[in-house]
DNA sequence: TTGTAAGCGTTATCAG
DNA sequence: CTGATAACGCTTACAA
């Protein structure tokens, strides 16, 4: 690998003067720039990263946290994130940590060890973890929240208003003349979803009944699939549900055509997160679909904000509003 | 942070000391290395990985390059490598080449400029990309590849013998009565499957008809939605058909329904991934499964092994046998 | 405008 | 067994 010193050699200057010259640093002649910046070129000299970064420069590197990857939602958000990034200049390292919460500590130490220039949160289920990011923010390396679960006034976040997407389903369902409104969702999801399920019922002056609410452990399809089997037996059963998001709408459904009603006839299902396939099932997925690409762009300009600018502290919470979109489910 | 110098002050001895005890060398007294322990530990102490990089040693980091995460197969695998890749201690740095070849030309340049271990390779569609990698292995940075889309004889590579999965299908849809099979992918898989298609039905005896392959440059659903369409509607349509992935099946099944043919009864449907909803469409899918996890897994463990013995130069090809899940769409 | 030298946090090579 | 010292590649006061 060719470094500064190479560059002196061939140029016949000392390394800082290269140092200089390639940084466009205002202390340099003209034409000794130019015959450094063109060896350079000749030699393709890459600055060492590492080397930069251990001058307490920046690392060009963001820690990314996701809880996980197996859903679309999350893909996309990492999808977007990436090309962001990148495109700014930066490469991330992600950590999965499939909601186990010291995997989460952990990948916040790694990030912190690896001289990350900023961290994104992509949503953690324990509020405890806002400790471990103040103490980041006591060292100075920017955090924002992506999808945050509730609000988090002293932290930088964006998130979907997901109260005011459920709420937008629930007043869809009353149009189409249902009360008896369910609400399936996993144990992942479950509280924060559901506490905005509660919510989005009495904004459409509903009452919820707790016996219309289904929680599994299992996740995705095979959720939805078994809350939804119990749901359709239980007495006077809902005639609709909404679901904390659409693979658990997947497995619902197959769980309605196993139990011979028909949909949306007999039974109603509207999701969340309008993933690509939503279109293609063999019944159209009504589902509330938040902004995510606009979502991702504005955590990294937000972050990226945040790492250029250290001096303004200024906190930002953006909260971006879902629509929802119908088709035959519903 | 606390540094190795604030560990040998408390400690009252040299720093050097201290990188001894914390390196478990032999050369330290018992007594010193557990008292200079313990206080690492008190004081939390993580090495700066920056610093250990910058001496040469191991960045711990593992270049990661896919061509998109949309799709629920390279999401597997995604999530595998991470998680293989954190247990041994390695972080990943990934970019999603969308198949843009530039940008995986970029990004291997930017592995080698981060300095990474090794890099994993997942899938270019251009056969010359290979040149970047000889380029790599010059500079004696490990290179795997999953998912290699040909035999490359002179690479590392972990990869599925689709062919082999392939012929599993058009033999399961002999047995099921059908020589009419056709074939469904889009442009970005299209070439490579179609090859393995036209092996699969050779190897069964079969011959294929050109008027029965379809390649749209619509991807996923919508790609096989509209590809069903059409060749629902051709001269002495096929009876089956075989897609190069799931989601382009689940488009599929869209369009036969719309068609208003029964499946499996008049037309019958084998996907490729196994992803994950494919048990739970409102006819349980019919798919090869490729074992994904076995793959990450064997891909980390070569890669590593070609980290941690650079000495040992045998090229290690290995190749994968998926196996066919039937369901309901035959 | 340029060179010198110190330092970032580690590790490695020598002496002692 | 331990301490001093150089080195990794780069940046940055400070000197010249």
């Amino acid at each position: 690998l060719v470094t500064l010193k190479d560059i002196a050699k061939r140029a016949g200057v000392n390394i800082s003067t290269v140092s200089r010259a390639l940084n466009h640093r205002s202390d340099i002649a003209e034409e000794t720039r130019e015959m450094i910046e063109s060896i350079a070129k000749e030699l393709n000299y890459k600055p060492n990263l590492t080397a930069q970064a251990l001058m307490g420069k920046s690392t060009k590197l963001i820690g990314v946290l996701v809880p996980e990857i197996e859903s679309n939602y999350f893909v996309k958000i990492i999808n977007y994130l990436e090309e962001f990034l990148r495109v700014q200049g930066y490469s991330m390292i992600m950590t999965i940590s499939n909601f186990n919460y010291n995997l989460e500590l952990e990948a916040l130490e790694l990030f912190e060890n690896r001289n990350v220039d900023g961290i994104l949160v992509a949503c953690s289920l324990y509020d405890d973890i806002t400790k471990r990011i103040d103490y980041l923010k006591g060292k100075h390396i920017p955090v924002v929240l992506i999808e945050a679960l509730t609000h988090l006034p002293d932290y930088d976040y964006v998130m979907i208003d997901d109260t005011h997407g459920m709420t937008l389903a629930v007043k869809h369902l009353m149009e189409q003349g249902h009360t008896r409104i369910g609400f399936i969702s996993d144990n992942m999801n479950a509280d924060i979803r559901y506490s905005m399920y509660l919510k989005a019922m009495s904004n459409n002056g509903l009452k919820a009944d707790s016996k219309y609410v289904y929680k599994k452990p299992e996740r995705f399809e095979e959720g939805g699939y078994l809350a939804a089997k119990e749901m359709l037996a239980c007495e006077d059963r809902p005639t609709a549900v909404i679901t904390g998001y659409d693979s658990i709408a997947i497995g619902v459904m197959k769980a309605v055509w196993e139990a011979g009603y028909r949909i949306p006839e007999d039974f109603a299902i509207i999701g969340n997160d309008n993933i690509r396939e939503a279109a293609y099932l063999s019944k159209g997925l009504t589902t509330v679909s938040p902004p995510v690409q606009e979502m991702a762009k504005m955590a990294v300009n937000l972050l990226i904000e945040k790492i250029e600018n250290p001096e303004n502290k200024v906190i930002h919470n953006i909260k971006l509003k879902p629509e929802i979109i119908i088709r035959e489910t519903t």
